[in-house]
RNA sequence: GCCCAGGUGGUGGAAUUGGUAGACACGCAGGUCUCAGAAGCCUGUGCCUAACAGCAUCCGGGUUCGAGUCCCGGCUUGGGCACCA
């Protein structure tokens, strides 16, 4: 039942609509139909304190607008929403007022969803997912737990922002500069236990596998770039005391080992102490401190000065046996490759830096084709100075030389990656509790035995105070692991999350094949698969819960698995996925690495997550800075649907540009849009609300020229829908509302049409006037309309003239008109005469139906 | 420093494979309706011209009958990476 005001009055018709799909489940998700499907994404948000941001509907809109026109095109489509509602500001609001952050977290989530309804888009609530809940997250704790026993997670000791002030561990974006962000106290880089996962055990599946998706090439890039593959090789270059073995390095270069000079070992490498003569002790050893003493960003900081200093050792190069000064610097670290390198300064640019600095010798091994002398030479060319390899192109040398040292057993061809193990675990309350539990040696090997298909292969262990601890995972079974209430949520200070201090929690008895506990105060329990443990106090980071709730929406409420092989099979993978750029690294590669591995397990069908993404742009301010609170040049949904409307605001987010361009908010800009739409009202219905006299039943009502554009614009409209060009398909539509105001009939199909093709965009208007129209039943029910290519085509043509490629005119003539014809027909033209009169005719050229270029000499 | 994407009227932005630059809007000006206003409607609106012409897509070259679009060099804005050997 349509609404009875008068006048487009959008605050009663958009509450209205809203309750009439909220009240028929309209958008939800069918089940057991034979329609194919389309599953259409928005990255879900963080609901955060402030509430919706007017970049949320930007691509919450266009999903909308694919999802509500595939619906129309017959497809059964599936498109949720949910929360990604661990995260900090939770946690650090609970830590200020003591409130348990999941009230707080569910408050946000309430707000966040009365203004995504608002906004009238077509999600499935009957999906909706919360990862903070235990329903959710024991499935995060599942895929975690698969992790674990394929061996893909290890505790290793790894640097975080501690603030020895707060007497917490930091988040990178937590502290600025130097100084924790709250408080600016200084911080300090300290080695704390962490969980992280063998994310480059993967690192080449999740690069080649890049080429069969659909997504920004920028995007592709990036986690190209941040993969960071590069081919070369490992040397062993002996060293002088021979006592010490030998010293590994890697080069993507092996061609230029003739021109090692020097040879630089990272100040944390195993062998400095050994490398280091009595002599140079000292030096050595204050280096090492300051190395230490800086930070990561400071080391990079400071990356024009480069430093170092001489070990006294010295290495013997395996092509050629020359002596080669071994040196400690931190430009190179230990993080990657082997953390010691050959230096070859001729063709390095570091290495010439450092080279220039410690007046070390300089040899050059590669020529330049064309007469290139300036060093370092980095480019293309043949290796001089090279023995036997002289004069081969450099990348021939590359392929003899490695495989030469491979035959020696001095070397071997090497991959590395700039793609480090992620780092999975943070010292907080606020998110996923690990389903581990840290056992004596003793009591594993116990028990451990008998879970075997859930224990990795090799034991995951840490070692603290001489004890070394094994993990033990809760059988899938006890799942979810929930966490406890407790006292205060400020961080127990000694470096590990609040839930060190829930000792009831934190010290169990812990049964080893059901995963009950109770507390290591009480008596132990009779039975053999009771274990004295300590549960594992490290939380799990955000991406967690990210990571793979595209899969949970497709099953969202089972209880046996984390989505049915049937709904995994019919609805799969997202086929657009749609969200910031700012995730063009971490979370989309999070999300492809856990997707692989249950992929390897059989768990999901598909090698890739995501087919086809794509990143709306920024809106920024109406002064063209970023939107922030601060600057005071926030826009808030809410009051633009007060005063024009969703449909209005939807419609003009779609017409500020391009869906991906970076674009600043226009106020003025959306008094267009909202009178377009009041024209449409206009042209539908009167003043007094009744069906506007204008429109008849009769077909012929129409112009040819009105049902040449309507059709059109139906091709137009549907095609920039593909293609996410949502601002030229409202362009369209403002065209056919202009030729309908002009024309004195038009048939009711006609308008029912143009309202079809306007529904996804501004759907609350037009089921108002689909039903004001006479029509019965939503226009959701409504297939979309077809375009008939036969009316698209004109009989006359606009032909436009050229002389000597310069506009000088232009006519109607007939589609097919011959290039003779045209000729005759542009010297008759008087705008194009006087420029040809009395010229010699040298060339024509001539595209039908589009231009005519007379050369005249 | 390296990689990527942009730069078009007063403004947001349009322009198949190279084929009318400025669609559609905003703004502005004039008109119409009105007692008056608002809304609506009509006309105009890149620059320079009385007009014809001329000049115009960041700048400079080039290819082409024809370049916003292709090539070379530069400037500039935004994003990413940053001693990864």
């Amino acid at each position: 039942m349509a609404t009875k005001c008068k006048d487009y009055n959008f605050l009663e018709i958009e509450p209205h609509w809203q309750s009439f799909w909220d009240n028929n489940h309209s958008f939800r998700a069918e089940r057991g139909t034979s329609k194919p499907k389309y599953y259409v994404l928005d990255m879900f948000p963080y609901p955060s304190g402030a509430g919706l941001h007017i970049g949320h509907p930007e691509g919450y809109t266009a999903t909308d607008i694919v999802a509500r026109y595939k619906r129309a095109k017959g497809f059964n489509v599936l498109h949720p929403m949910g929360w990604d509602a661990f995260g900090l500001p939770a946690e650090q609001h609970a830590v200020k007022t003591g409130t348990h952050p999941a009230s707080n977290t569910q408050n946000n989530i309430v707000n966040f969803k009365r203004q995504i309804k608002a906004l009238g888009f077509s999600y499935d609530w009957d999906r909706e997912i919360d990862t903070t809940d235990p329903k959710y997250f024991r499935w995060t704790q599942w895929i975690f737990l698969q992790l674990f026993k394929r061996g893909l997670a290890y505790v290793d000791e790894r640097p975080v922002w501690w603030c020895p002030e707060l007497r917490t561990v930091l988040a990178n974006e937590e502290v600025i500069d130097g100084k924790s962000e709250v408080g600016g106290f200084p911080v300090e880089r300290r080695n704390l236990r962490q969980w992280v996962l063998r994310i480059t055990a993967y690192a080449e599946r999740l690069l080649a596998d890049l080429k069969d998706v659909d997504w920004p090439d920028s995007t592709k890039r990036m986690q190209e770039a941040w993969i960071g593959r590069s081919e070369g090789a490992e040397v062993l270059f002996d060293l002088e005391n021979r006592s010490l073995g030998q010293l590994r390095i890697f080069t993507t270069r092996p061609d230029t080992l003739f021109g090692c000079t020097y040879m630089v070992i990272a100040p944390e490498h195993p062998l400095v102490d050994a490398l280091t003569v009595p002599a140079q002790k000292a030096a050595v050893e204050a280096y090492r401190k300051k190395a230490a003493g800086k930070s990561d960003l400071e080391r990079t900081d400071l990356a024009k000065e480069k430093s170092g200093v001489f070990s006294g050792s010295y290495a013997l190069n395996p092509v050629n046996g020359a002596r080669v000064p071994i040196w400690v610097a931190d430009y190179v670290l230990m993080g990657y490759g082997t953390g010691a390198i050959m230096a070859v300064p001729a063709h390095d640019e570091r290495d010439y830096e450092f080279a220039q600095q410690y007046e070390l010798p300089i040899v050059q091994v590669i020529e330049a084709a064309a007469g290139e002398t300036k060093l370092p030479y980095v480019g293309d060319g043949r290796v001089i100075n090279s023995g036997t390899y002289n004069g081969l192109p450099w990348p021939e040398a590359k392929k003899r030389i490695t495989s030469d040292l491979a035959t020696k057993g001095v070397g071997q061809p090497t991959v590395n990656y700039k793609l480090r193990d992620w780092l999975f675990s943070r010292q907080r309350y606020w998110g996923e509790p690990f389903p581990v539990v840290w056992v004596s040696e003793t009591d594993y090997r116990r028990v451990a035995g008998r879970r075997r298909d859930d224990v990795p292969g090799e034991p995951v262990t840490f070692t603290s105070d001489g004890v070394t601890h094994f993990a033990l995972p809760l059988p899938a079974a006890a799942l979810p692991l929930e966490l406890p209430d407790v006292q205060s949520y400020l961080p127990s200070g000694n470096g590990e999350s609040p839930l060190a201090n829930e000792t009831t929690w934190l010290e169990i008895w812990f049964n080893a094949e059901t995963g009950a506990a109770v507390p290591a105060s009480q008596p132990r329990p009779a039975g053999e698969a009771w274990v004295r443990g300590r549960r594992e106090t490290n939380t799990m980071p955000q991406w967690a819960g990210s990571c793979w709730y595209y899969l949970r929406f497709t099953d969202p409420s089972n209880q046996a698995a984390f989505a049915s092989p049937e709904a995994l099979r019919y609805w799969g993978v997202p086929d657009l996925y749609v969200g910031g750029a700012e995730h063009a690294v971490l979370h989309l590669l999070y999300a492809r690495f856990w997707h692989k591995v249950l992929f390897d397990l059989g768990q999901v069908p598909q090698a890739e997550p995501f087919s086809k993404l794509f990143h709306q742009g920024i809106i920024l301010g109406e002064d063209g800075e970023k939107m922030s609170k601060s600057r005071g040049n926030v826009v808030n949904p809410d009051a633009i649907i007060a005063s024009h409307g969703t449909d209005t605001l939807r419609l003009y987010l779609m017409f500020l540009g391009p869906l991906e361009a970076m674009k600043p908010w226009n106020p003025n800009g959306i008094e267009g849009v909202h009178r377009f739409l009041q024209k449409v009202w206009r042209e539908c219905l009167d003043r007094e609300g009744a069906v506007n006299p204008k429109i008849t039943a009769d077909p012929a009502a129409d112009s040819a020229e009105l049902i040449r554009l309507l059709h059109e614009t139906i091709k137009k409209v549907g095609e920039d829908i593909e293609g996410l060009r949502l601002n030229t398909a409202i362009s369209q539509m403002m065209i056919f509302a202009n030729a309908l105001q002009k024309s004195p009939t038009v048939s009711r199909t006609t308008v029912l049409a143009f309202i079809q093709v306007l529904a996804p965009f501004a759907p609350h208007i037009t089921e108002e006037l689909w039903e004001r129209l006479g029509q019965t039943g939503s226009i959701l029910a409504a297939p979309w309309p077809q375009f008939d290519a036969a009316k698209l085509v004109a009989d006359m043509v606009k032909l436009v003239f050229q002389v000597n490629g310069k506009h000088r005119g232009d006519q109607q003539v007939p589609v097919g008109l011959s290039e003779a014809d045209a000729v005759k027909i542009a010297y008759e033209n008087p705008k194009v005469a006087p420029f040809v009169a009395g010229k010699a005719l040298k060339r024509v050229v001539y595209v039908p139906g589009r231009i005519l270029n007379i050369v005249v000499g």
